[in-house]
DNA sequence: TTGTAGGCGTTATCAG
DNA sequence: CTGATAACGCCTACAA
């Protein structure tokens, strides 16, 4: 079972190493009859190429890394399955890496990827991220680099994303819509530009709507989890009796708090409506079904992808593409948890 | 922002390259003076060794492949985790790719892994998966492999699992402890050998209990999707009206029984009792909550990389190990869908 | 202690 | 049309 390589076919067929590989490539300036018996000795042999070979040669992997927060998430997963189906079709092949939302980890991935030399490099930011430092390197390095999701605004490289404001208006007008006026809001941590721009559209729409902005309907996630959604619902009933209306940065969060308020017997959507974001799959299965922001990830990430071919593409050529932001639409999707009037 | 070679340290320093990848490399023989020297000036200009060169040089890359039916999936998301924290913790990077339960592209992916040469491939077999050449083939280049979660007995090869059969059979034998005695089974797809173990363990239980067996109340999946198992379930109310316990593939199939059963005002647990299988998150939070098998996936990604690492070992001493079979314990998880008497 | 030389397998240049 | 030659960057006998 040992690899065949080009010498080998060379000295089988008594012929310079030099030909074969070019009659392997379909050069033109090879004689029909050499190239055919290269051609029949390569198939009979299962010739390969080395990939380490032709890597340090043509010094790119057709490999690309990917940092997300975690994989073990609704709207991650999907986006991996955007990109690792692009990545496929077009030769290329995905190292994912996860920061756990870490951005001392998300650093440490980010030199990883650079020193195994991958051609480009897809990102979401961890939650931590508050510094640019790795993704300037990685910029200034001029590795082909796209940013996804959870972006730094300040780096100038391509984006893909969401108005997270005005999906979040969008959602929050939703709830006015069915009659709220008292409005919580769960946030997502402070780092996080889709968690500022929620928050912001959240404000924008009570705002719009002539409803008074109050901090202290306000709650701050630190890890985004269900956990964290069923004590600060908790909080909210307890806190403020009069709140009619709850929008969570997602929906993992949005679960928790309905958990919360059947354990308390808080009629959702009649006493307290709920919204949430991402629309992630148990949304539509749970009681009441929940109401969410439909976020298209498997597009997200294969538009990221996209992106990233394009400067890799440009790459090769020593240019770099203007880099681009593509927004992708998002809607509301009503279930039972807004369904009143 | 160019890339520092050995060479260029070398130059720089008037001394020749084999002393500088010593000196880098902490072999003993070079003066203290020389190493110095040399150490300072890699971290002055941020020397970092080519990978693709150390590639070829070592004919290993520290990367490793992973096959899986699919990334989105409760149970195949924690693998992946365990999976990725394990092998970075031991220098390993880890290239996903998705067979979406089809043979073909499963086959695809095994090729695509050998020719980038990795140095290990770690892979759960897709539904589809009936013929074994590909896997044949790995074990025969004495590529490191090892088979988790659905795997072919066959293949001589290091396996990470759980005693699916023992697992279904308690999962049974729980519903049959609450007293249901017309138990239907949605089972998984025919090839897999998870999906017949899982309808081993059912038939056993049935049996340990002096219950006949009865085809007519087993149903096969194709997909294992949500929409099958409300369809499912709308035959099972249909056909046998008597039925008065389910035992699912896997809680997906089982929340979309659930989901029927509520539509239908069918009474689980008190008509029908309902149990699934790998305690997916949802089904915690879903109503009625969902009893179910837990499943470690995490730990049984760290086990399959742990494995795997083994034989990366010894395939570097030119030797291989004994094939080992790391089976995991599961448990049942009572919730309110089995809670009766 | 240091350096020379050869090679890993492929690709590109350029001369024949 | 073919092939010799030289990289790519690193590693490691072995020689000095």
């Amino acid at each position: 079972m040992k690899e065949t390589t080009l010498k080998e076919i060379a000295e089988q067929l008594g012929i310079s190493v030099t030909t074969v590989s070019k009659a392997l490539k379909g050069y033109p300036d090879v004689s029909p009859k050499t190239r055919k018996a290269v051609m029949e000795l390569a198939e009979k042999w299962h010739y390969q190429p080395n990939s380490f070979a032709v890597n340090l040669r043509t010094r790119e992997s057709r490999t690309i890394g990917l940092i997300i927060p975690e994989v073990a998430h609704h709207f991650f997963s999907n986006v991996i399955d955007g990109i690792i189906g692009q990545a496929e079709q077009h030769g290329y092949l995905v190292i994912i890496l996860q920061s756990n939302e870490s951005l001392e980890l998300e650093k440490k991935q980010v030199a990883l990827l650079m020193q195994k030399r991958v051609d480009g490099i897809l990102m979401s930011l961890s939650n931590e991220s508050n510094d640019d430092d790795h993704l300037r390197e990685i910029v200034a390095r001029g590795i082909p680099f796209v940013q996804f999701d959870k972006i730094s605004k300040l780096i100038p490289s391509s984006k893909v994303i969401i108005d997270d404001r005005a999906a979040a208006a969008s959602a929050v007008q939703h709830l006015i819509d069915k009659g709220c006026r008292r409005i919580a809001h769960i946030r997502g941590p402070v780092n996080p530009q889709n968690a500022i721009d929620r928050f912001m559209g959240y404000k924008k729409a009570l705002q719009d709507n002539g409803i008074a902005f109050d901090p202290s309907l306000v709650y701050t996630c630190e890890r985004v989890t269900f956990e964290e959604g069923r004590a600060f619902a908790a909080r909210i009933v307890d806190e403020h009796p009069d709140v009619d209306g709850l929008f969570a940065i997602t929906d993992l969060v949005a679960v928790g708090a309905l958990d919360l308020f059947n354990e308390r017997k808080v009629a959702v959507p009649e006493r307290i409506a709920v919204i949430g974001f991402s629309n992630w799959f148990m949304s539509q299965v749970i009681n009441p079904s929940l109401s969410s922001i439909e976020q298209p990830g498997r597009e997200i990430g294969e538009a990221a992808f996209g992106l990233l071919l394009e400067e890799m593409t440009a790459a090769r050529e020593q240019t770099r593409p203007q880099p681009r932001t593509v927004s992708f639409p998002t809607r509301v999707v009503e279930r039972k948890s807004t369904q009143r009037n």
